[in-house]
DNA sequence: TTTAACCCTTAATCTACATTAAGGTCTATT
DNA sequence: AATAGACCTTAATGTAGATTAAGGGTTAAA
């Protein structure tokens, strides 16, 4: 059971004292999921953080046309949920779903209320982090709003380096938003 | 010298008493700016926080073709700043500029800093405006990878009510990341 | 060992959108 | 009053990327 990772994580941000550390650790539950276990349906509320430990997960939604689309994917020391389901209980659109098996740590929205409450510090975390999601949404949304699919793979390399090898082709391109055959060309062309 | 749509917005998210709601004004500066007037330049780190209290104003970048990209518009009772420029302090690759004669109020970072250490509150308020943001950009990425030109059309009159016609067609354009010939088009089909 | 279920590739055709170009309107400047 | 500078429109042509279709490679279930 190994809270290192998330603990060196959260350091990065904000100093805790042995208590405080211990009292964030106390609310922390370990998992393992399977290879398209699912650890989000759409429909329903987002009711956890999740921190990856060991291995990759992807959040996608399903179009107007019946497609799947995926919107992240999170590989070790990465947080994912559902931003907006998890902090206004609404119901998501999203599916969360590992590609590979996976170890992750999960935080409930109520023990993160407690933590807020009980050490205000961690407000100062969750901005931040929240911040730097910002700030790569930021930079996609500019990259579509001005780059080729050609340039958009280039950023995607460097956005998830060596991730690749560990994904389809087809998750690729739909997290790219453009079709299969369309990346097999751009990668065949160099 | 008018605070109060200010304070509104802040008490929509956390409760001040009348100390610090004093402390908090006592930070603020009222502004006024020219249609044209730029209050960030490319290349410069954004040193402030603005709130809009009567105009509009335009944040855009210069593509790698030289093209103007409207990434966002401000109008009343909205912040605008470069997120990542202003808590990075990197400099900034924006402009933003003011369509319209407009009145601001200008927060600077250095203040920001002494409001969050002084009334920790103001974490949890600016964790929650970023997270508005966040979900604002979450839906229009999902917009860019799955919806054609006029579906995003559609959408962006909705995410602004009532401000197509104080923006020129090129600036919506723009934002839509199409081009003015197009979205004329776009607009004659109905 | 066959069958099915995926995945990748290549090529032909199709389409949403860009680009170019020309003309028209409206302001603002001279 | 004339001129220039934005902006909008329409139409012709060009292109990035989608769609369709066919064939081949792996893996895994039956």
């Amino acid at each position: 059971m190994d809270s290192n990772s998330i603990l060196k994580n959260v350091q990065q941000y904000i100093q805790l004292n042995e208590q405080e550390a211990d009292f964030f650790i106390s609310l922390l539950s370990f998992k393992k999921i399977k290879r398209k276990e699912f650890i989000l349906n759409s429909g329903s509320v987002c009711s956890n953080y999740y921190y990856v430990i060991k291995g990759c997960i992807k959040k996608y939604y399903i179009n107007s046309e019946g497609k799947e689309r995926v919107f992240e994917f999170a590989i070790e020391n990465q947080w994912i949920s559902d931003q907006n389901s998890f902090w206004m209980q609404t119901s998501s659109i999203f599916d969360i779903e590992a590609i590979e098996d996976t170890e992750i740590i999960q935080l409930k929205r109520t023990d993160i209320e407690s933590l807020l409450t009980q050490i205000p510090k961690f407000e100062r975390y969750f901005r931040l982090i929240g911040n730097d999601l910002l700030f790569k949404h930021e930079r996609r949304i500019k990259q579509n709003l001005s780059c080729s699919a050609k340039e958009r793979y280039k950023d995607f390399l460097q956005d998830y380096p060596n991730i690749e090898p560990r994904l389809s082709q087809r998750q690729v391109a739909s997290y790219l938003g453009i079709s299969p055959e369309f990346l097999s060309s751009l990668r065949n062309k160099k």
